[in-house]
DNA sequence: CCCCATGTTCGACA
DNA sequence: GTGTCGAACATGGG
């Protein structure tokens, strides 16, 4: 479920326990979502301590907190990844923990839940005065002037056999896009997504990264601010099941595995470009 | 029972 | 070493 607009919803969940002292940790260990996590760590400085900030980049969170068993200066950093299934929500005290509650922040009157039944989500802990090196190590956010139009295209001709759609889900350079923003992007874009990536024009690759950051920008307005349902006038809605008809051309949609993933497209104004004519190649 | 799922990783192979 | 592809992970829903 979560891309870049759902992560950031999701982060604003736990907003009401900021500042609020965690009285008890409820973390279920041997679940998969703890692998490579120091839980035994977590359990024992968290109590006490008061959760003074979060943060949301791509598919990534990173939940700060300070207090309880750390000492002066440090800082217990809670990462969250949601997978596939995953979501953070608070529930008022007293509050049934679900099967899949794997993770249970609890303070006087509320619980602030990690819940992921499918378990492709992942929890890491790390204590620290500054933010982990993992996280300061995240590629720039689409957003952000560290993404540039020159540095993606660089990116993409490196990977000159991908399909483009593939190559829009590798979290390394595109953080946070996922399966439908990569279709929605494709499609304002007008770039078929099995086109090499490698492949572009270079008025497809000004299309692509104009649709990149228009699709992260709307997204987190109608989405990341209150989960709303896209308009009928994005690719969104009409993907998800066979017989869709695109919005823009009133042409069947097409769904088909690309890269690996269910992909949804409109032939009729994404077509791949041609090729092969062996033409000019001006080298040398 | 079968197929599918908004994600990532790892092993096999070119 | 590099790039690409499919399987695997665990569970629920249609």
């Amino acid at each position: 479920m979560p891309e870049l607009a759902e992560v950031e919803y999701y982060r604003k969940q736990w907003e009401p326990v900021r500042d609020e002292t965690v009285a008890r940790v409820e973390a279920h260990a041997r679940a998969r979502v703890f692998r490579g996590c120091r839980v035994a760590e977590l359990t024992a400085v968290l109590p006490g301590a008061v959760l003074r900030e979060s943060r949301a980049h791509g598919k990534q969170m990173l939940f700060r907190f300070d207090g309880g068993g750390l000492s002066a200066g440090e800082s217990g950093w809670l990462g969250v990844h949601l997978g596939m299934s995953g979501r953070l929500a608070v529930e008022a005290v007293p509050y049934a923990a679900g099967p899949h509650d794997h993770l249970v922040l609890w303070t006087e009157s509320q619980a602030a839940v990690f819940a992921d039944p499918r378990q492709f989500g992942k929890v890491s802990f790390a204590v620290g005065r500054d933010w982990p090196d993992w996280w300061r190590g995240l590629p720039p956010g689409l957003l952000e002037a560290g993404f540039d139009q020159e540095g993606m295209a660089v990116f993409l001709r490196r990977r000159a056999r991908t399909p483009i759609k593939a190559a829009l889900l590798l979290q390394e350079r595109f953080p946070g896009i996922g399966n439908w923003m990569a279709d929605e992007i494709l499609w304002r874009a007008r770039i078929h997504p099995r086109e090499p990536a490698g492949g572009l024009s270079r008025r497809q690759e000004e299309a692509l990264f104009a649709a990149i950051r228009e699709v992260c920008r709307e997204a987190l307005e109608v989405i990341g601010t209150d989960w709303g349902d896209p308009p009928a006038s994005w690719l969104f809605p009409h993907r998800w099941k066979e017989g869709g008809i695109c919005p823009a051309s009133g042409r069947p949609l097409a769904r088909e595995t690309v890269g690996g993933r269910t992909t949804c497209w409109s032939p009729a104004r994404q077509k791949l470009r041609q090729r092969g004519g062996g033409k000019r190649k001006v080298k040398k």
